[in-house]
DNA sequence: GTGGTCTAGACCACC
DNA sequence: GTGGTCTAGACCACA
């Protein structure tokens, strides 16, 4: 298995998310022009459809588009960058939060742990 | 694939954390007497030495015992499993915390964020 | 080139095309099962691959719906293939009139040619 | 492939049919003369031989003759024109016709859509 | 058998 | 060189 990805879900899925999460946390800044697809595959070790297919989603949620011969760029909609990023931060405080539920914490000890965590 | 694991880090690993998750958080009790390998292992469709295999090492981490032929126990040793919640949160803590700063959040905002979303 | 295909536009729009004709014009009913892919595939004589693509895009446009292993469906929505039906149309029309109005033709000539059509 | 042109049919054939619009039309006007062979070739990204061939057929059409070596010119014969408008225009209408029956709709809704259109 | 995914490799248009 | 498209062929999970 390629060690960039787990075999849970398709690869294409977390290629979406983990240049979602790059445009959200701005490694990826607005407008910016990104590798070529070919680029990419190899950078990751996958086949150039593959990331085709990642970024052609990437275009159709509004946070990539292409520029025809001259590649594909970072959407310069700030808007859309910050949905996306609230969104996944929704979704990990989702995650979180039900897993330290499992664990049998409440929601002041969560917060407590967080705070102390964070003051470390 | 089997759609109780992933395939990234060994089944049995994973098996380890899920039944510690479960003693943690109390859905096992402290004492109680879990199901057999054989069924264990039918309910997760996975080999039984596998199951085997992850329930020395939960022995080896005092989170369970064996009694001879009656079965597999719980332990009642309560520090032991409050020891284990412990470590389970603080990793939990620290993926999310990893995660939120991906995405470009300072520790003042994670705490907010979390306070919001718990206070829904 | 295949017969049911011309080259100017990807055959997979073309495929997209075909298959909403044959829904807003009632060839294919809502919540009928059509053929499997490697069936269509082979009678386009067509890569499976691009009726897939094809029929993932019917699914997003919401005229399709796939029920995991036991094929793929027309949706059961009438307003979805009503709505459909009513873009093609409007599509139609533009074009005939661009076209018409290319040869110089007014409105209400358009409109007395077209009956005089019609009643033949 | 070029872009004004499709390859399911010969070009020539539709250089044909893209002159007699013109003509039909009266963007290109009875007695006018037309650009050379050369410069149509050339604005079209076509082979010289195959504007030739068009033009010639145009000749026989009677939509078109050469003056020898001052170039061709656009029939004075207006009656041949409105005869090819005439038969354009019976083609759009029965292509027309046969889309929206395609779609399921009767005479007299495409004779009602038609007017609706148009009075737009 | 079904759909879903991935790879490898090819060709095209555009500039 | 870029992205876009297509094909051929493979493997998987589901049931």
């Amino acid at each position: 298995m390629n060690k960039h990805f787990q075999d849970n879900s398709p690869i294409y899925l977390q290629l979406i998310h983990l240049f979602t999460v790059r445009i959200a946390g701005g490694v990826w800044v607005a407008g910016q022009r990104v590798d070529s697809v070919r680029d990419l595959a190899m950078h990751f070790k996958v086949n150039p459809n593959t990331v085709q297919r990642a970024l052609v989603e990437m275009e159709a949620l509004g946070l990539m588009n292409t520029a025809g011969t001259s590649g594909r760029f970072v959407t310069s909609d700030q808007d859309a960058i910050l949905h996306a990023r609230d969104k996944l931060a929704r979704e990990e405080l989702a995650e979180f939060v039900d897993a330290m539920s499992q664990l049998g914490y409440g929601r002041d000890e969560i917060s407590r742990l967080l705070d102390e965590h964070i003051s470390e």
